[in-house]
DNA sequence: CCTGGTTGTGTGACCTCGGCACAGTACGGG
DNA sequence: CCCGTACTGTGCCGAGGTCACACAACCAGG
């Protein structure tokens, strides 16, 4: 590739790794022309389901703008955010269900007003056989996502409640305020409604945290930070 | 490729399909010589720890005879079972770690005396790249145990103990007797011994097993299997 | 502006499960 | 046979999930 590694992709943070839109730049013209000519443009509306288990897969999904949430719902109506796939993003597990021909295995919905640029499996697979940087930006956000499961598993069961919301509350936060329902939060670490909602009323009472509908703001990111340990 | 699909992988159950040591059948005389030159052969006994997180991982086993246990472990000492890796198999984890470059996630021991076949990283990136049946396999191979840790999660997080134990019970029974000590079976569903040891003793009680040390029989599957509705 | 539906929050009662402590029991080697 | 080392059984408590229900905030339509 003439136009190999422009924009030093190989040495970036991981966070920046698997956020290359940039990824489309390191392709080639003729593989270019192929997204132009079959990549279609989606807008789709806040909470709406995109994928769920066992879905064929023609196509696969890059986040322009918004968000894609995965996860895990229970019969009982529980629910656990395995991870997000955020702007120049694109869906592991469903690369994985292509190139294996094998189900698909959680749900993905939107969780904001999202624009989806959605490419063919076919192409989706010709770029895999031809082109090594799209080969490797998939497997890189593949281990990724596979090692944020890894993440998950010991947090749901490793690790006591406080600390995983006090994790999601301190991740979450925009200059000290995380808008999001109790619900919300406990589908985040795959709680429930009411234990959150007590374990964040208890912190509320030691003025760690202020609570109002919808909205949770830190008072004291020092004491939350503490929960960490 | 003159020798594709001798034994009719790509029509074989799911179980079967990714556990063909008839893989190395499916490769080219070249790549075969290959393997033959560089592939190393390891004795390791019961118990060992074979990779660790953060592994370089320059070599990927093969497991011939024996069994290797992926899984998890807790700073308290708790233990989870993410899956096995049987004779024929390969470990997806680091195959995904030697193809992107990132981290390996978990710890991977020997459960018993297992004969491994070593490949270094280079020979296995070189078959990745140049044979499909190899590339078909480790895709197929990762995307069942993505598929596995989802089902370990809902689990995990969606299901009480008595199903997951009557779960584990029954599938890994060999004519009616599971050969385990409580911990053993407590790590198999990432609960801790006191629990597994009540819920058997409950079942012995009402008749459904039969307890000795270090292994449960099964009297009554029937009893069991209503467990798992 | 009131008013009733909808969505979010607070809380007590109860149950399951994990952690701790400690006792009791099989096994295996000297 | 005896002792150390695994393995098992069980009471107690605390964390967290579920159920039931009350209440508060928001929102639309009259």
């Amino acid at each position: 590739m003439a136009n190999a590694d422009p924009r030093g992709l190989g040495r970036l943070t991981a966070a920046d790794e698997v956020r290359p839109l940039s990824l489309l730049v390191e392709l080639d013209d003729e593989a270019r022309h192929l997204l132009d000519r079959s990549a279609q443009l989606l807008q789709v509306g806040a909470g709406k389901v995109v994928m769920q288990p066992g879905d064929p897969c023609h196509q696969i999904p890059f986040v322009l703008t918004g968000e894609l949430r995965v996860h895990r719902t229970s019969a009982s109506g529980r629910d656990l955010t395995l991870y997000r796939i955020l702007p120049g993003e694109s869906c592991s597990l469903t690369a994985l269900r292509i190139l294996s021909g094998l189900p698909f295995s959680a749900h993905v919905t939107t969780s904001e007003d999202t624009t989806l640029l959605s490419v063919p499996s076919r192409v989706f697979t010709q770029l895999y056989d031809d082109q090594p940087a799209w080969r490797g930006y998939f497997l890189r956000l593949l281990s990724y996502r596979v090692g944020d499961l890894m993440e998950l598993i010991d947090g749901v069961l490793f690790t006591d409640l406080p600390t995983r919301l006090a994790d999601v509350l301190l991740t979450r936060q925009e200059s000290g305020v995380v808008r999001a329902t109790h619900e919300q939060l406990a589908a985040e670490i795959g709680s429930s409604r009411e234990v959150v909602s007590r374990a964040l009323k208890a912190w509320e009472r030691q003025g760690t945290v202020a609570l109002s509908r919808g909205q949770v703001a830190i008072v004291s990111p020092q004491a939350l930070a503490r929960q960490l340990v």
